[in-house]
DNA sequence: CTGAAAGCGCTTACAG
DNA sequence: CTGAAAGCGCTTACAG
């Protein structure tokens, strides 16, 4: 047995000291240089560990100009101020946190505060991480566009958008629209509403599908069936129930989320409607609470946790200089009671 | 116009050069030093962000030998070896990194693989921060003792134990407990079971309030209608069928969490039981979702979102050693229609 | 009010 | 295989 050390040893220069060698090739041995003697290498390490130390981090990092840091930053929604409930996000929060520990990186959080978008490249999520995970794209293309041009690792979880320069990796938007649609029509509805904010390119795509769907069944899409709907629980029932008071005629809703679509159903109950009886509702993201729903609810599934994984091989690719290129994950109806079927 | 810089500045010396003073007196100006000639400072500022420059935050914190970074770290439940679903946690991370930004900080994300709560000291997570936040004690409270004595700057989100040494932020849960009981007792119900871990100290505070309420109307506590329920969805209506199954018998049930609470409803009615008719049911945390049940939940509400910014002011105080206290946040019986009123 | 110098804890090209 | 030396970009005690 060693005696216990006099003080701790907080520096590869005091472990050297320790050992009677250099603290060159005390940092050698602890990184496991092939350079170094096997033996030395062996002892050194021991002497480490039996002095509880560890190389400081925060030294090396600096010494080597990385930071081991990727900034995840979760796009809400411009007009709702409020933090986002939907478990959608954290889901994909802890897709992402398990990608980056596998990767022995750190996960700096962020909010989108919309308004500083705009100078984004100064600002500490970007210039203290070597990359960026947007979760969402809002209705910033082409703030992201600009920082991707600026030669910014960072990738982002949305839709397609025609000038788009930036990594991307999504959902199949257009199917899982086109497939909710086509199921309800499948159904027998005919007057089918789309619920959401179309200015999201996932949710543009999310709404081609469901055009493609009608079109496809020979019906007339109706302007007065496409409502905008904030993403946050309160508003968007209030915006409904609005919207049942103007007695417009219609039998089936497609939402774009989950949350959208609990909202929905405790607005059409609080009408006086039956879910799915009068009037069938499909969600989108398959949270877990969605199968808890009463009527449970018809969705359409995303691999948000794989999503998560996905998003970081793609940034630390990037960052590597490797070709990387967009990842469409695949979109799955799951069907429940909430779309009558 | 000044013209285009020829090269990028990248440090205080490139400044420096450009401006004609040292390099020290670049810092003290963009560091607002009171030594430094108040036109001076300005025209060095003015400079800087011409040039769009800023201090390089890496060098700057290893130079200082501080981080700016707090440690959150989402205590799982060990029965479950998912992600957390709950909304619960996205509202207090949310909370928490609007604390943390406020105050300049950077927010580390990390799992609580419970199995490494052993060597947590030496873990990135305590060794890069500058502090830690736990939200839940899961059953750990022992570990989290034992930082504590080590001196790591540590607040925990949980409930009270005996020999803690740690510094507490908490809801008022032996409240919460008893608000939630005492009610359905003035409902009239009788045999009113408890749902939840009480191998947590938060949820052994919310079952002493309850057997508190029990007492206080001379009911006798049942130990059949205790039961450890999972904190997933999925599991706990696995559970909770198995139990009805059982036939047990029972008005009411109090749960710990909203989540579990919308599980129970599922798993009742489900089972031909009506909520509330038949039994009632109260959750915990008012998550946004809790109104948009159905029924919608009666629940406790729990400011989670405050919680947040009381941690971060709580952690920031111990990091500067100012003296600090437990807090504990008021909870809020919230009466909808689950609990039959 | 300003500057020259030291040093935070590391890594690595260079020399031996 | 090992060591002496330089240097990452900053801040600040010290001297002027």
């Amino acid at each position: 047995m060693s005696k216990i050390p006099p003080r701790a040893v907080s520096s590869l220069q005091d472990l050297a000291d320790i050992a009677g060698v250099s603290r060159a090739t005390v940092s050698r041995a602890l990184n496991n240089s092939t350079l170094i003697n096997a033996e030395t290498r062996k002892r050194l390490q021991a002497l480490a560990s039996e002095h509880n130390y560890t190389v400081n981090k925060q030294a090396r990092d600096f010494r080597l100009k990385q930071t081991r840091v990727i900034s995840v930053v979760f796009m809400l929604d411009a007009h709702s101020e409020q933090h986002p409930s939907d478990p959608f996000f954290l889901e994909m929060l802890g897709g992402i946190a398990d990608g980056l520990s596998l990767h022995d990186y750190d996960l700096l959080l962020a909010h989108a505060p919309v308004a500083s978008m705009r100078d984004l490249a100064n600002s500490r999520i970007v210039r203290n991480a070597e990359g960026v995970i947007f979760v969402g794209q809002g209705e910033e293309h082409q703030a992201l566009n600009k920082l991707a041009d600026a030669g910014t690792p960072i990738v982002v979880w949305g839709g397609s958008v025609a000038d788009k320069r930036y990594l991307l990796v999504g959902g199949d938007n257009a199917g899982g629209g086109f497939s909710a649609t086509s199921h309800l029509i499948a159904q027998g509805r005919r007057r089918i509403a789309f619920f959401g904010n179309t200015r999201t390119p996932e949710n543009q795509a999310r709404f081609s599908g469901y055009e493609k769907a009608l079109a496809q069944a020979n019906l007339q899409p109706d302007e007065k069936l496409t409502v905008d709907i904030p993403s946050d629980m309160q508003h968007a029932q209030v915006v409904i129930e609005n919207l049942l008071n103007k007695r417009i005629d219609m039998d089936a809703v497609v939402c774009t989320s989950d949350v959208m679509a609990i909202a929905a159903i405790a607005a059409l109950t609080e009408s006086g409607f039956s879910v799915p009886d009068d009037i069938a509702v499909v969600g989108y993201d398959d949270i877990p609470i969605a199968s808890f729903s009463s009527p449970p609810l018809t969705t359409i599934r995303q691999s948000i946790h794989q999503a998560g994984s996905v998003l970081v091989e793609s940034v630390l690719a990037l960052i590597n200089g490797h070709q990387v290129a967009d990842t469409t994950l695949s979109s799955k109806l799951v069907v429940r009671k909430s779309c009558g079927a």
